[in-house]
RNA sequence: GCGGCCAUGGCGGAAUUGGUAGACGCGCUAGCUUGAGGUGCUAGUUGGGCAACCAGUGGAGGUUCGAGUCCUCUUGGCCGCACCA
């Protein structure tokens, strides 16, 4: 408060602008100001300027004492009053103001421990808080009670018979222009008419439809121009009137229709609370990035404001969680002069010494440039529509999931959907043979397996439990991952078997364990595991078949490996019984090979054993 | 400028949340197989010695028995932003 310097207005501030209508040089300022644009770029660039516009202002406290009010290009006009009490020794754009027109600082709020009479300010402000100095009246009282006592104080004074000052809380909100001047949106109903104004369409007349006859070959909105839609009677009056030709930024409408779709059929009401309460908030949302931001935030104003006019009572919060979901990116071919080549229409080749690229007709050289988002103008896209009709639909998925976390971008590359392709016929190939000697679907289980037998069925259930938690965390790179672990192991199995007599407790694992397979990639690769289910001799689909059950008791062994560090480096694996003691454990590693060579005759000081982890002997 | 996220083999990426760094895949190398065309199989693949071992997760420190993971500083990249008084 007696820090203040200077007042300054926001360039657009009303003050500022009737002054500017007989002050030139000020109207040239502004006009500069606006010209300069509020985008960061410019703010990051743009040194605090201001203009004196001459007027002196009295300061609340002390009649006698007159600031000079500038306007400055810092000031916004949407936020608060578009106007400022400048502070220069507490605040760095102001001390930035201050110092380049030579107004000069008073410290008032002295930080802890700072001794009041040498505490100076000359390029950096001080923010924090405080111990009012230099403040007559104020003096003393800590940064966080002075402002209390100053709003306190100024509202009793009064200036033209008012009150001096009210204190109200600013919301960082900005204004939402929502129409837009195009034919893709909601209808705004209202109907404008020359005598009774904007009138609203009456609700008998709901919903206000889009017409399908337009057409786009003018520029402009296409709605404007159409005469049956345009040009309607005023509801009220019954005189010529026109409509509102304006239609909804699509944000309205993405904005709560996850509200009206748990109750789409209510004609007398967007939505029904118990409806609502029963459905809401949506659990898990995903969508690209272009959502994180606005989409979130427009989304969450609603359910507010619905909230407060009792369309949705029992929502706080629209989505549960949020997910943000990368981007396929492709790389970008060019050729010597700039020209852009589609992917299909390059070759590329594959050396020790690194990637190269040519043209398909007439094996030219090709750049091969960064990854970059698919766009026409870069012509580094795929058409979805061949890769179905080369690869199918499940191989294209497969790639995209396998390749990268669903968060990250994803490379779309030629090599890793060929791989896909290649599993998926290794995939069909396995389970063909898997069919060949799993047991009859209705086998009854076996009380006893043998080793071979048994370690079947950890593969099978310890891939199952290990997906369903990577699922659950929308990891469909690391479920994908074992799918492709299940297949090694599976396959390894089959070819340790002597295939004219497979005994009986094996073919039940194997049964069990082609029908998890299968419906481990059933989510990623539906179509392939409807076939390998029919060729397993399922007679529904795996689409309906329940989810597996994992028997966790078969993944625990009872001998387990651990790892022996010396002094932190990894020197042996210690293979014991899971349940041994500490005792055991640490004696048992101390007697491995490797550790007695690592110790080299040096005294065990400490051995650390973490169970079922790790040991750690410290010498 | 402020705030956030990230950095791991030739590449995409794993790492049980402080406990064996490099799962799984791609690519590459070698061998075998196939030879009517998007092959298949086996082995190898962080670097150095090619065995024991040493070094190693952008860089420099620190905490810890133990650090890719935690802390400090630093470099580079990506993202968001509304000079909010």
């Amino acid at each position: 408060m007696f820090g203040a310097k200077f007042l300054a207005l926001a360039p657009d501030h009303p003050l500022a602008e009737r002054m500017a209508e007989r002050d030139p040089k000020l109207a040239a300022f502004i006009a500069e100001c606006r010209s300069r644009g509020t985008s960061e770029a410019a703010i990051e660039t743009a040194e605090k300027r201001g203009y004196d516009t001459g007027l002196r202002a009295q300061h609340p406290f002390d009649p006698n004492w007159l600031l000079s009010v500038y306007v400055a290009n810092f000031v916004l006009m949407d936020y608060g009053t578009g106007a400022i009490f400048g502070c220069p020794a507490h605040d760095q754009r102001d001390l930035e103001f201050a110092n380049a027109y030579g107004l000069g600082n008073t410290p008032v709020i002295c930080p802890p421990g700072v001794d009041p009479a040498t505490f100076k300010i000359a390029e950096e402000a001080y923010e924090g808080d405080g111990t009012l100095i230099n403040s007559r009246f104020l003096d003393g009282l800590s940064s966080a009670a002075v402002k209390q006592e100053i709003a306190k104080r100024l509202e009793k004074a009064t200036l033209d018979g008012r009150p001096q000052a009210r204190r109200q809380i600013n919301f960082r909100l900005r204004d939402w222009g929502i129409s837009r001047q195009r034919y893709w949106g909601c209808p705004i109903p209202i109907i404008h008419c020359p005598e009774c104004g904007a009138v609203p369409v009456p609700e008998a007349d709901l919903p206000v439809e889009l017409p399908q006859d337009v057409s786009f070959d003018q520029p402009g909105n296409p709605l404007a121009r159409h005469p049956s839609f345009l040009h309607v009677a005023c509801p009220r009056c019954g005189g010529a009137a026109r409509r509102e030709t304006d239609t909804m930024d699509t944000f309205v409408d993405s904005s709560w229709y996850f509200l009206r779709f748990t109750d789409p059929w209510d004609t007398a009401a967007p939505t029904r609370d118990a409806a609502i309460r029963h459905w809401l908030p949506v659990d898990q949302y995903i969508g690209g990035i272009e959502h994180a931001i606005l989409h979130l935030l427009y989304s969450r104003f609603f359910t507010r404001a619905m909230q407060t006019t009792g369309h949705a009572d029992s929502l706080k919060e629209p989505f549960a969680g949020l997910f943000t979901q990368g981007m396929v990116v492709h790389e970008i071919y060019r050729n010597e002069e700039g020209s852009y080549f589609l992917p299909s229409e390059v070759v590329i080749e594959t050396t020790p010494e690194g990637r190269r690229a040519f043209s398909r007709d007439g094996h030219r050289p090709i750049q091969i440039g960064p990854h970059e988002k698919m766009s026409k103008s870069k012509r580094n896209t795929v058409d979805p529509d061949e890769i179905i009709a080369s690869y199918g639909a499940d191989t294209a998925r497969w790639f995209m999931l396998s390749d990268s976390p669903p968060e990250r971008d994803v490379i779309w590359s030629e090599e890793g959907v060929n791989a896909a392709a290649k599993f998926v016929q290794r995939i069909y190939r396995l389970v063909e043979d898997l069919a060949s000697v799993a047991a009859p679907l209705d086998a009854p289980a076996p009380v006893e397996f043998s080793p071979a037998a048994a370690e079947v069925r950890k593969a099978a259930h310890g891939a199952l439990m290990r997906a369903e938690e990577d699922l659950r965390r929308l990891r469909f790179n690391r479920a994908i991952a074992q799918v492709y672990d299940l297949w090694n192991k599976l396959s390894a199995a089959l070819s340790a078997v002597e295939t004219p007599s497979v005994a009986v407790d094996l073919r039940y694992a194997f049964r069990e364990a082609a029908d998890i397979f299968v419906r481990l990639f059933a989510p990623m690769m539906p179509h392939l595991a409807e076939e390998c289910w029919k060729l397993l001799g399922h007679r529904g689909l795996v689409a309906e078949a329940p989810w597996p059950v994992a028997e966790r008791g078969l993944i625990v062994e009872d001998t387990i490996s651990l790892p022996v560090q010396v002094n932190g480096k990894k020197r042996a694996d210690l293979v014991i019984e899971r349940n041994a003691d500490l005792v055991a454990i640490e004696q048992a590693a101390l007697a491995l090979d490797g550790v007695r060579r690592a110790l080299d005759g040096k005294p065990v000081k400490k051995v650390i054993v973490v169970p079922q982890r790790i040991v750690n002997v410290v010498a």
